[in-house]
DNA sequence: TGTATTTGACCAGG
DNA sequence: CCTGGTCAAATACA
C-alpha cells in the first residue's frame, strides 16, 4: 500500500507544482515545500523498495508493503536490529540482557544535519571502526554521565550503506542519569549558545529517570508535534519510549531489537530512563518547512561532548542539513 | 589549559 | 583467527 501510495503521492505532489508553477500568484515557498514532498516521497518509495529487499531476505518473505518507511524492517528474525538495514551480522560481542534498539535517521542534503541525528542526550565518543562489509565507519558514543552517575547507556551511529543520508542509530543500555534533564532544561545559555537562534526545542527536556511527564503524553505529543514515526510499537513500546525527538524535521523511526524483548519481557524491556534520542547537544537551528526553526540543545556544563553524529562520518553534505520529515508527515490518503 | 575527539592497540566472543 | 567493542594516549580545539 505505501508504496503505491507514495509514488501515487509524488506524482500528484508534481502536478500540483507544476499547477503551481504556471499560476503567476503562488509563492515561491509554496513551490518549495511542493517540490521537498515530491522528493520525500519518492526517497521514502526508495527506501521502501530497498529495505524489503532485506526484510526478504531475512524473515524469508515479505509480508507485504512496508507501511511508512525503510525503518519498517525492524523485525529481523535475530536481535540485530540493525541488520535489516543490509549490515552484516554483527551478533559478535554483543552486551546480553541489555536494552538495545535501532533508530533510523534520515537527513537530507541542504539541511541541519547534526540536528538531525543528535537526540538530546549528552554523548561522548569513545571509539569508532571500520565495519566489516560496511562503506563507512561505526561510531561508538556513551553517555556523558557515565563517570559521574554511572550512566551506561551508548550507542552506535552507523551510515546506512545503501542510503548515505540515513543514520541507523543503535542505543544500548539504559540511561540511568538524573541530571541530564537539567541540563537540557538550561540548554540556552550554553557555550553554544552563539549558534542559537531561538529558545530551546519544545520536547527537548532529558528525561532521564526523572520523567515528569507520562511517557504516553510524550509520545502523543511525540508525534503530533514532530513527525516522528513510531512503528512496531505497540502499546507496551510506546509506554517505554518516553522519549522525544527535539526536531520536527526528523524522520525518525524506532525499532525494538528482539532481543530486548527475549531477555527482559516486553514489559520490562524499556526502563522509564530509557529515551530515544533524537536532539541535539549541539545548538543547532535548522529551518524546518513551516518557517520556524528547531534549535537543538546543549547540555548546559562544559561536559558537552555529544558528537553531532553525522560528522563522525567521512561524508560531506552542505552545511545547512536538515532532517527529512516532510515526506514522513502524515499527508491524509 | 582543560576538554573533546581521533585513532591505534588491546580484549573477548564466536 | 577474525571481528566488534572498548581503552587510552595523542591530538585538536576553544
Amino acid at each position: 500500500m505505501s508504496l503505491i501510495y507514495e509514488l501515487t503521492q509524488g506524482h500528484e505532489l508534481a502536478r500540483q507544482l507544476i499547477a503551481q508553477l504556471n499560476a503567476p500568484s503562488s509563492s515561491d515557498e509554496t513551490k518549495e515545500i511542493l517540490a521537498q514532498k515530491i522528493e520525500a516521497s519518492y526517497e521514502k518509495a526508495l527506501s521502501m523498495v530497498n529495505c524489503n529487499a532485506n526484510t526478504s531476505v531475512a524473515t524469508g518473505g515479505t509480508n507485504g508493503m512496508l507501511e511508512s518507511s525503510a525503518s519498517r524492517c525492524a523485525s529481523p528474525p535475530s536481535d540485530d536490529s540493525d541488520r535489516c538495514i543490509g549490515e552484516p551480522d554483527a551478533s559478535k560481542k554483543r552486551k546480553s540482557g541489555q536494552p538495545r534498539w535501532t533508530q533510523r535517521v534520515r537527513v537530507r542534503p541542504g539541511m541541519a544535519l547534526e540536528g538531525s541525528l543528535d537526540d538530546g542526550f549528552s554523548w561522548r565518543k569513545y571509539g569508532q571502526k571500520d565495519i566489516l562489509g560496511s562503506k563507512y565507519p561505526r561510531g561508538y558514543y556513551r553517555c556523558i554521565h557515565r563517570s559521574v552517575g554511572g550512566c551506561l547507556a551508548t550507542k552506535q551511529v552507523q551510515r546506512s550503506d545503501d542510503d548515505p543520508t540515513t543514520f541507523e542509530i543503535t542505543y544500548i543500555g539504559t540511561h540511568t542519569c538524573t541530571n541530564v534533564a537539567s541540563n537540557l532544561v538550561s540548554l540556552p545559555g550554553t557555550s553554544d549558545e552563539k549558534n542559537q537562534e531561538q529558545g530551546p526545542p519544545p520536547s527537548m527536556e532529558h528525561l532521564c529517570h526523572n520523567l515528569k511527564q507520562s511517557p504516553q503524553d510524550l509520545l502523543v505529543s511525540f508525534q503530533k508535534d514532530l513527525n516522528v514515526e513510531n512503528q512496531h510499537l505497540d502499546q507496551t513500546y510506546a509506554n517505554s519510549f518516553p522519549y522525544i525527538p527535539s526536531t520536527s524535521n526528523s524522520n525518525v523511526v524506532f525499532s525494538m531489537s528482539p532481543s530486548v524483548v527475549d531477555n527482559n519481557g516486553v514489559g520490562n524491556a524499556l526502563p522509564s530512563g530509557f529515551i530515544s534520542p533524537a536532539t541535539s547537544r549541539t545548538n543547532f537551528s535548522f529551518p524546518t518547512l513551516d518557517g520556524y526553526k528547531i534549535i537543538q540543545g546543549a547540555p548546559a556544563t562544559s561536559a558537552m561532548s555529544s558528537p553531532a553524529v553525522g560528522l563522525d562520518f567521512p561524508f560531506q553534505l552542505d552545511q545547512n542539513f536538515t532532517i527529512d520529515n516532510n515526506g514522513f508527515f502524515p499527508q491524509g490518503p
